[in-house]
DNA sequence: GGTTGCCCTGGAGTTAGGTCGAGGGTTTAT
DNA sequence: ATAAACCCTCGACCTAACTCCAGGGCAACC
């Protein structure tokens, strides 16, 4: 099957000015053109676009993802580098997952506050705290 | 204690640039003046800073953190604003996760593909088929 | 043969989140 | 009383990743 632009758009989800940028930008050099001058996605374009998205959705820059195809490019002896790119990449996801899960705990912290009974009192107590702490040194109060 | 921008950019971890920014950005009207129309960070305003760090990291946007703040200047009554904020968020990141999760999945059969033995075979009859599909359409070979 | 609906390129514009520099005031130590 | 090390504002600039537009080509239908 061959898929004009708008309907490899409508197939990756990604608009066609998207799509036109990514190619722009040299991650889609496996796409022909065909007699006109268009781009003509096939099936195999289309499965090679969605390992492009699963990059990008995890956060992969796209000057990274450029390299990676490029390595797609030239064929099976550069599975060694492949590889090591993806399990570089697989290592700065699940960091950055750890990264935001650490911070998801400070807010649940935040939230167990928040839904005490107390809630009211403790905030107003910590409030007061904190106008203290400015006037105590001169400042005036934001509050 | 009392800090000036560049102790308080030390102890956030953010450059003192950011934090100007983010003060211009109306995420720290807590933040008084001394005399000389210096910024004098308490250790409270630290605090808040923390949980205004936190919201970033976990992905939340400038604008939307000015909300969180404004409902906090506001004091004791907007806690059930403050509340449903987090809740969202919490959603917000957890749905995140779950893509980027998701998106890891994928990640890891690539690799499984590239750490077997048998991969540079499979890739190159994948490749033969890519192109059989372009030649097929009367499409140029890319590869 | 004209209208419609695609497609193309090149380049300008946008948004978020900073980052930097010029020009100038303050504080502290020598 | 001057140098060093801070601080301020304002506004320009930057990067990533799009997004939009003008000007123009191709293809199908009425």
């Amino acid at each position: 099957m061959i898929y004009m632009i708008k309907a490899a758009a409508e197939k990756t989800r990604l608009s066609v000015d998207t799509l036109r940028f990514y190619d722009k930008e040299g991650l889609l050099p496996f796409v022909s053109r065909n007699q006109s001058g268009y781009r003509a996605f096939t099936d195999g374009d289309l499965r090679l676009l969605k390992t492009i998205t699963c990059l990008k959705n995890t956060g992969m820059k796209i000057s990274e993802i450029r390299r990676y195809i490029a390595y797609v490019m030239q064929g099976p002896s550069s599975v060694p580098q492949r590889q090591a790119m993806l399990l570089a990449h697989r290592e700065a996801i699940l960091a950055e997952q750890q990264r935001v899960l650490a911070n998801l705990k400070e807010i649940d912290l935040k939230l167990s506050v928040y839904s005490s009974p107390e809630a009211v009192q403790m905030i107003t107590l910590e409030r007061a705290y904190a106008k203290a702490e400015k006037v105590a040194n001169g400042l005036p109060d934001p509050y």
